[in-house]
DNA sequence: TTCCTGATGTTATAGTATATCGTTTTGGGC
DNA sequence: GCCCAAAACGATATACTATAACATCAGGAA
């Protein structure tokens, strides 16, 4: 596709249009779930908007107290529920290294989630990055361990914290504007 | 193997002399802390010994239950402090997808780990394979991001456990002798 | 209708981690 | 040895993350 992919396999602009974004991403798990007879329903699918609400993973309990602002009794299991669909699926990923939740970017195509994640503004991107699996089925291989799956979480600066701070001669982290 | 290195630069023989395996890690963790002038405490040492006693990762709370048998009135900060020193200095790492922690076998070099862990055994193997390293580094430098941090946390199974399943003709997972 | 299944509601509890503050120990300078 | 400051530890409380267990509800198939 042209315009740009609804994607998180680079760091967002900060001027993309985010409404427009979630929109594709809600829109593209409805096909998906549709294909596979999964039942998106009105209660996951709000959970994956507010997952997709910004780019920096996302809470469990966060997520719980936006849920319950509108859906009257909402309970971690409510919460909990609806992202063990979501991941079940790939329409979500969970970061490990956060305890916390990040809209899948591909969910068409099954993958380990591979994440730059920003330190500073708590942005992460999503990568599928070949060489980085290659390298990891050769280590395992010469081992002789099979591999089932695979966690790859690197945490730093994306390129907009690194040059806010290169412009704030304090050293401050400057606020990212809205990465969402 | 020759005359084995202490080490879990690859999954641990059944056989090995664990004991052996613990007293060096624990004499080669002393070795840095007077380098460094690290204050290695009664304490600390016990719980880096109970980290060790296993090649599986272990909960801090499982550790608190053992240092509970000993040291009477510990508590959850007893066992985290121990840990955050412990993981300060490099003499363990912890295990984000496990929520558990494991010894690390070559404290001396500052790296970040890289883990194949077997969803049977629970053994967690360590390695430092720079193909990985260079692999990650070159995704990132693509986006433009800092890196200040690796996790690579590679789910799968030994080789002890592909055979001892291979075994098994009911597939059921047969356990593997002591790892420790 | 009746039954079955999957989704959700509800309450309780398990598991992981940290805040806070008081006390003790340690190491260094005098 | 004495004193001080910093580090370590004790003790209590609490926050944060996740799941167990069972009740209820909605929708489709026989």
């Amino acid at each position: 596709m042209a315009p740009s992919p609804p994607s998180q396999s680079r760091f967002p602009q900060a001027d993309h249009d985010h409404r427009r974004c979630v929109a594709e991403a809600v829109a593209a798990a409805e096909r998906l779930c549709t294909q596979k007879g999964a039942r998106l329903t009105a209660l996951r699918r709000r959970v994956l908007e507010l997952v997709w609400a910004s780019h920096a993973p996302i809470g469990a309990y966060d997520l719980l107290r936006l849920l319950s602002q509108e859906h009257e009794g909402a309970a971690p299991p409510t919460v909990y529920r609806a992202l063990d669909f979501l991941l079940e699926h790939g329409l979500i990923h969970r970061i490990e290294s956060l305890n916390a939740f990040v809209g899948c970017a591909e969910p068409a195509e099954a993958h380990a989630g591979q994440f730059l994640i920003c330190d500073d503004c708590g942005t992460a991107a999503e990568l599928h990055d070949e060489r980085i699996n290659r390298a990891i089925a050769k280590g395992a291989a010469e081992l002789g361990f099979a591999i089932e799956r695979r966690t790859v979480e690197v945490r730093g600066r994306c390129p907009d914290c690194q040059t806010a701070d290169s412009q704030t001669p304090d050293g401050q982290a400057a606020e990212k504007p809205d990465a969402g």
